[in-house]
DNA sequence: GTGAAAGCGCTAACAG
DNA sequence: CTGTTAGCGCTTTCAC
């Protein structure tokens, strides 16, 4: 195989028409290939001289390493995270969080939206490991701990959200249980009676998701005090403009309510469109407390979840997996109840 | 090198302990690698006998071809978007209508979220590279058509909201300068004279970017009324958060203005926040017309621009691209203004 | 310290 | 139509 490096070694004849190679550097340096993935790789084995003088090659070059060519033999240095939605603010915050968290290691975050459909964030996982990432956040996908155990088995995973008890691999929940506690109650003490719950479609109590706990807890509650009523449950896809449609046409069909639990904030704020359109009135409370939440404007009570040190606590679990830990650890943070009232004060 | 693939071709003896290979399926199948890869790759020359008893294989043995091998040759079928802020739910649009575009092609969809600092989004954009996607689609990143260019050399990128000419790559925008004299007008319009700009750190009048277009009108445009004044140029970082303290600060520090033409909806909701707090009257339009911004509860005036159709012009000119398309194609949306009154009626 | 060489899983050119 | 084979760029023994 001809080379288009010159014969003097450390000086190269043309400028490359393709990019560089671990080899054309080492022409360049003057070492060998060997050599220079050693210095990429901060192995054992380089003295100082040679290092300087791969690390000016490589200046020179303008080299990068071809993460595919890596993946072939070790790490590609890449954290997937599967988000189920990317427009709802909370998951953006868990994903800040991770980012901020892996900003000082050699890891670079890459995120796979979720598809639509029943087995919804199970494409963007698969894809993910068929990239090659040395590790995947999966945050609340449907399919719980029994669905990730075959990609846990080869993949570092953490899931996010998801109660399911696990031993193929990590977990980071809030006590969604306590967080839908807080947020009844507070409507509760509020002297609502008739309480309705936004949830999504599909949900049911015995699930282990975020939105199951959520329902389970409301349905107790309910059902404690006597006023379980199957027609306070609406559900709906999500996304505002959904959940908007959900409650308009409750409210058109007289739902008798006079305050709302919704399972996120996104349901919620489309559920203020309706309401507010309608001109009825109706408390609302919703969960995850994002950003807009508590602009004066919506003035939204919510219960309040640490998104971004969630996300962080889900790379550095990730990385210690990928150094090597073996035994699952499952984390569980605390929500809190944040209360506003000023736009949609809950009566 | 021995296999665990049994010898009686087309029955494997035991478990694979190891991700199967194309080679596990040519022995199940009790064809060559070859074949299967063809079938892989819906090449010429497969009879469909052998189609059927491969694919029964890659079944059998739940195959999943690794991306990183077939980058080290071909395609990746991944196509990266670099977003500037997951959060802003602008970016999220053009994100889905890339998606939705996508979906019933074979690529699949990664996301890399643009990095803090000046030369933002350039090494996300690096990164997506290093991963060997098949086609970039960079979202408005500082670094223009000039600092794109080494990268189109040898990646299709297709740029997005960039207004700077460019021969390497193709561009989708809408016109910027189009949708800010829009909302100029409409505020001069309703009687303001002392309307304020809202707009990010480091934007010059001479920038070929949207904000770039948008202060370069606002300039124009106030100078041609002999109404321009440093001062009423605010300036923050993206992020509600921060515009809002801008905007604080600003009011705070006796911002004589009557109306604010915010850079973009984010910028503008964070205004509006501190505008409430301050309790004074300032009319606000925004731009991009997020979801939030026709709530109800904000109301709020915008420009709006066709996020999903953009992004998904902007995933077709990626394939055409990819298909071998070599001269560059610059397409240009038109902005609408969406007037909307009910809780920050503009005076 | 350094260098030679095998091989990761796939594609594509070529020979049967 | 089917099979053989040569790499893609990198990591990683194993000699020197």
């Amino acid at each position: 195989m001809s080379s288009e490096i010159g014969e003097d070694r450390g000086v190269p004849r043309t400028p490359l028409d393709r990019a560089p190679t671990i080899r054309d550097v080492a022409a360049v340096a003057g070492v060998s290939r060997a050599a220079v993935s050693k210095v990429l790789r901060d192995a054992y084995g380089v003295s100082p001289a040679m290092r300087t003088r791969v690390t000016a090659a490589m200046a020179e070059l303008n080299y990068r390493p071809r993460v595919a060519a890596r993946a072939m033999r070790g790490r590609t240095f890449t954290i997937g995270v599967e988000l189920p939605d990317i427009s709802n603010q909370f998951f953006t915050r868990i994903l800040h969080g991770a980012i901020d968290a892996l900003s000082d290691t050699p890891y670079q975050v890459v995120v796979a939206p979720a598809e639509e459909g029943s087995r919804r964030g199970l494409k963007a996982i698969e894809a993910l490991v068929d990239r090659q990432v040395d590790g995947v956040i999966a945050v609340a996908p449907p399919i719980g701990a029994r669905g990730i155990e075959p990609i846990a088995a080869s993949t570092p995973v953490v899931m996010f959200g998801r109660h399911d008890p696990a031993e193929s691999h990590d977990s980071i929940t809030a006590d969604d249980l306590r967080g839908a506690t807080l947020a009844i109650d507070h409507l509760l003490a509020l002297g609502h009676e008739r309480i309705a719950h936004l949830t999504l479609l599909d949900i049911t109590e015995a699930e282990e998701s975020p939105h199951g706990h959520r329902l389970r807890t409301y349905g107790r509650a309910m059902r404690a005090r006597d006023a379980y009523d199957d027609a306070l449950i609406l559900r709906s896809d999500d996304g505002q403009d959904v959940a908007y449609a959900a409650v308009r046409d409750a409210l058109a069909a007289g739902l008798d309510a006079t305050a709302l639990f919704a399972a996120h904030d996104e349901l919620a704020i489309g559920a203020l469109r309706a309401i507010t359109e309608a001109g009825v009135s109706l408390a609302v409370v919703g969960y995850d407390d994002v950003p807009i939440a508590s602009h004066p404007a919506l003035g939204l009570t919510s219960v309040h979840q640490p998104g971004e040190a969630m996300g962080a606590r889900a790379a550095e679990l990730l990385l210690e997996r990928i150094a090597g830990r073996t035994e699952a650890r499952h984390e569980v943070f605390t929500p809190e109840l944040r209360v506003r009232t000023s736009t949609f004060p809950p009566t």
